[in-house]
RNA sequence: GGGGUGGUAGUUAAGUCGGUUAUAACGCCGGCCUGUCACGCCGGAGGCCGCGGGUUCGAGUCCCGUCCACCCCGCCA
C-alpha cells in the first residue's frame, strides 16, 4: 500500500487552508506552481483547483503542539523524524514547475512580517515533514497563470495544460453553475428534461448537416442533429406539456469567434402558451442564472422584471440588423422617403433609386433599394485616415462599393465630399435636420440594396462605437442590455422570385397576417423571436403552427405541394395531425451566454476543447484520414486523391 | 468560395536600404543562498527565421506559390 493516497489521504484542498487551521496536521496534493530555493529552506507554491498554499521545506524546523491526523495519532507515529524531513528537503531541491507532489505537514502562522495579502491562504503556510513526487512533469510550453500572452494556437495544442490555469478553471466552473441553475430552475418551472437523438434523419434546408455513414445500412447516412427542433415538437404532441434539455447541436457551417461546429443549447418547448409566456419564463431564467453565478444584479437593471421588446422592422431601420447592441446610441437614419420627396436632391445615386419608385418598379412599403445615413459625431475627433480606415472596413461586406462621406461645416454646408458639388441645398438641409448633424459631424451614406446598406451601416456603427470607446473591443463592459426582437417577416424572396421561409415552415404567422398569406406574403410577419444581449443573438424561437389548414396555406406560398411536403416533413405532418396542442419554444446558446457572462473574447474561451476556424482540434488533430479498410466497411469512397 | 492580419529560440517579441557570428525578456539547465512569494546573484545551453521555389555574389528581409492560426463577408431557418 502506498504511503501517500492510500495511507495518507488528502485532508484539505490547498486553496482552502485558513488561519483557523493553524496547528493542524494536513495532507495536500497538487501541482508545483513556483519554487523559491534558499538552500537550507525551500518555498513551494502548491496549487490545486481551489487555489495556492505555500509549503515550506526547512531542515531546522521543530514542530510545537500539533493536532495530529487521527489515524496517525492512533498509530503513535511521530510528527517528524529527522531522516524523513531531510528526505523531503532533498526532494524539494529537485522539484520543478508543474510536478505533481504530495506533502504532509503542519499549518503554521507565517508571522506578521511574512504574510502575503495577495493570497487567500497568505496568512498561513505548511511546514512539511514528509513529501512524495507523483509525476515529474515536463516543463510546460507556457506559464500556468491567469494572464498569459501566449498565442491561442499554442494553448489549444496543449489544452490540458491550458485548462490548468485558474482563469480557465473559473470559467468552466461557471459553466457548471449555469448548467446546475438551468436544470433546477426549469425543473421547478415544471419542465421535464428529456433526451433526443443525435443520429437523425437528414433534413434539407437550414444549416448543413454532418453526415455519419451507416455500417448496417450500406450507402445510407445519418445526420448529426443541428437542433432537436422536430423532436421537441413531438414531445408536445405526446403531451409532455413542458420540455427542456441542455443539448449538443452540430452544424457544418463556416466558423466565427461566436460559432463552433458543435455547441450547446438550452432547448425549451411548451404547450398551450403564448409568446409572452416564453418571454416571462426566459426572463426569469436569465435573472436566476445571473444571480446564481453572481455575474450581475439583473432585477436592479430591469426593475419591471421584463426585457424590452423591439419590432424586427424597427431594429433594421434604427440599427441595420436584428441583433442591435443597445449599449450605445448612434442610430442609423432612414432617408429614402426624404430622397423621394426631394426627387434625389441632385445626388445621382439617389436619383436612380427615386426614379424606380416614381415609375412603379419599387414598392414603398417594401423597398428594394434604400438611402440611409449614419453620423460620426464630431466629438469622436476622428481625422481623415481614421475615416478612411472605417471605409476600408466596409470593403469586407460583399456588395458594398464604398462609403460616401460628407463633413458638415458651421453653416451647414458639406465639405471634404464628392457629394457637396451635386446635392441641392434643400436636400442637404433636410438631411442635416433629419440626421441632426452639427458642425464637424461626418455624415456617412449608403445607397441601394437594403441588405447591403444595412450590413454596411450596422458594421460601421459598431466599428465607430468601439473606436470611440463607447463599448470595449470585447466583453460586456459591465452592461447587460437584453432585448427581445419580435415580429419578423415570415417569408423571404428567392432569387427566382418565389418565397422561402425566413426561419422555418412551421412558424405560426401572426394572427392579423394570416389573411395576407395569399395576397401579400411580403407583409406576413410571424411569432418568431430572438433574445439579444449586447449585440449578440443568444437565443431564438417561435410559436409553431399547429393548425393543418394554415400549414397547407403556408406550404402553398412556399410552392411546396402535398407530395413534396410529405417527402420532406412526413412524420412531423402526421404528428401535427394526430392531436397537436398549440405550442412553441426557444433555444438559448449556452456557449454564447457563457462567453458574454464571463466577458470572454471568443466562444473558444468557454469551451474546454474547441476547434479552430477550420474545424480542427489542434490537440487530437481531428479530423483525420482513415484507413481504406474503414471506408470499405462503411461502403464509402473518398473522391479526394490520397497522398503517397 | 472571397477579403484582411500574422507566422523568427520553449514563450512573447525586435530585426534598419538585401551585407560580418540573427537580438532581448521571460522560461530552461548548472552553481550559491534560511523568509521568499514575479526571490536574488553568478554562469550556460537553446534557431528548418512556417514550408517550397525564384531573383541575387549574398535573402529572416525582395518576388511567386503553399500551409497554418486569427478577424470579417458569403453561409449559419
Amino acid at each position: 500500500m502506498a504511503r501517500f493516497i492510500d495511507d495518507l489521504r488528502r485532508t484539505h484542498y490547498c486553496g482552502q487552508l485558513r488561519a483557523t487551521d493553524i496547528g493542524r496536521e494536513v495532507v495536500l496534493f497538487g501541482w508545483v506552481a513556483h519554487r523559491r530555493d534558499f538552500g537550507g529552506c525551500v518555498f513551494i507554491d502548491l496549487r490545486d483547483r481551489e487555489g495556492i498554499a505555500q509549503v515550506v521545506f526547512d531542515t531546522d524546523y521543530v514542530a510545537g503542539e500539533v493536532e495530529r491526523i487521527p489515524a496517525l495519532l492512533l498509530r503513535g507515529e511521530a510528527f517528524q523524524e529527522e531522516a524523513v524531513v531531510a528526505g523531503a528537503h532533498a526532494l524539494a531541491e529537485e522539484v520543478r514547475r508543474e510536478w505533481v507532489i504530495g506533502v504532509r505537514g503542519v499549518v503554521v502562522h507565517r508571522g506578521e512580517k511574512n504574510k502575503n495579502p495577495k493570497l487567500a491562504t497568505g496568512e498561513i503556510e505548511v511546514r512539511v515533514a514528509e513529501a512524495v513526487v507523483f509525476n515529474r512533469a515536463e516543463t510546460p510550453p507556457f506559464a500556468i497563470e491567469d494572464d498569459i500572452a501566449t498565442d491561442e494556437e499554442v494553448r489549444l495544442r496543449h489544452r490540458y495544460v491550458d485548462l490548468r490555469r485558474g482563469s480557465m478553471q473559473r470559467t468552466l466552473r461557471l459553466r457548471h453553475r449555469l448548467n446546475q441553475a438551468t436544470r433546477s430552475f426549469l425543473s421547478e418551472a415544471g419542465a421535464i428534461e428529456l433526451e433526443t437523438p443525435i443520429l437523425c434523419k437528414y433534413t434539407p434546408g437550414g444549416a448543413r448537416n454532418f453526415l455519419v455513414p451507416s455500417r448496417l445500412s450500406p450507402g445510407k447516412f445519418y445526420a448529426l442533429a443541428e437542433s432537436p427542433q422536430l423532436f421537441k415538437q413531438l414531445f408536445m404532441v405526446a403531451g409532455f406539456d413542458k420540455y427542456f434539455q441542455i443539448v449538443k447541436c452540430f452544424r457544418d457551417e463556416d466558423l466565427r469567434l461566436d460559432r463552433q461546429p458543435e455547441f450547446t443549447q438550452i432547448d425549451i418547448e411548451m404547450s398551450f402558451i403564448a409568446q409572452d409566456d416564453i418571454f416571462r419564463l426566459l426572463e426569469s431564467l436569465m435573472f436566476r442564472l445571473f444571480q446564481e453565478t453572481g455575474i450581475a444584479d439583473l432585477p436592479a437593471l430591469f426593475p419591471s422584471g421584463r426585457f424590452p421588446q423591439l419590432e424586427f422592422a424597427e431594429s433594421m431601420r434604427r440599427f441595420g440588423n436584428d441583433k442591435p447592441d443597445l449599449r450605445f446610441g448612434l442610430e442609423l437614419v432612414e432617408l429614402t422617403e426624404l430622397a423621394i420627396l426631394h426627387e434625389g436632391g441632385g445626388l445621382p445615386l439617389a436619383q436612380e433609386i427615386v426614379a424606380k419608385f416614381a415609375n412603379g418598379t419599387y414598392r414603398r412599403d417594401v423597398p428594394a433599394e434604400i438611402v440611409k445615413a449614419f453620423v460620426i459625431p464630431a466629438s469622436a475627433g476622428f481625422a481623415r485616415p481614421q475615416l478612411e480606415a472605417f471605409e476600408q472596413g466596409l470593403r469586407e461586406i460583399k456588395g458594398c462599393k464604398g462609403l460616401a462621406r460628407a463633413k458638415v461645416a458651421a453653416d451647414g454646408s458639406w465639405t471634404q465630399s464628392p457629394l457637396s458639388k451635386h446635392v441641392s441645398d434643400a436636400f442637404r438641409l433636410a438631411i442635416n435636420e433629419a440626421t441632426g448633424a452639427k458642425e464637424n459631424d461626418v455624415i456617412c451614406f449608403q445607397f441601394g440594396d437594403p441588405d447591403v446598406v444595412n450590413a454596411a451601416l450596422s458594421k460601421l456603427r459598431l466599428d465607430v462605437a468601439k473606436k470611440m470607446g463607447l463599448i470595449p473591443q470585447s466583453g460586456h463592459g459591465g452592461e447587460w442590455r437584453f432585448l427581445w426582437v419580435v415580429n419578423p417577416p415570415m417569408f423571404e424572396r428567392t432569387d427566382e422570385g418565389g418565397w422561402v421561409a425566413a426561419h422555418h415552415a412551421f412558424t405560426r404567422p401572426a394572427d392579423e397576417c394570416v389573411p395576407l398569406l395569399e395576397t401579400d406574403p411580403a407583409r406576413v410577419n410571424c411569432y418568431r423571436y430572438d433574445l439579444v444581449l449586447n449585440g449578440f443573438e443568444i437565443g431564438g424561437g417561435s410559436i409553431r403552427l399547429h393548425d393543418p389548414e394554415v400549414q397547407e396555406r403556408v406550404f402553398r406560398v412556399l410552392g411546396i405541394g402535398a407530395v413534396e411536403a410529405r417527402e420532406k416533413f412526413g412524420f412531423l405532418l402526421d404528428a401535427l395531425r394526430s392531436g397537436a396542442p398549440p405550442h412553441g419554444g426557444i433555444a438559448i446558446g449556452m456557449d454564447r451566454l457563457a462567453m458574454l457572462a464571463t466577458g470572454a473574447p471568443t466562444l473558444r474561451e468557454v469551451i474546454p476543447f474547441p476547434k479552430t476556424n477550420q474545424g480542427v482540434d489542434l490537440m487530437s488533430q481531428a479530423p483525420v484520414i482513415v484507413d481504406r479498410a474503414q471506408l470499405d466497411e462503411l461502403k464509402v469512397a473518398s473522391t479526394v486523391p490520397r497522398e503517397g
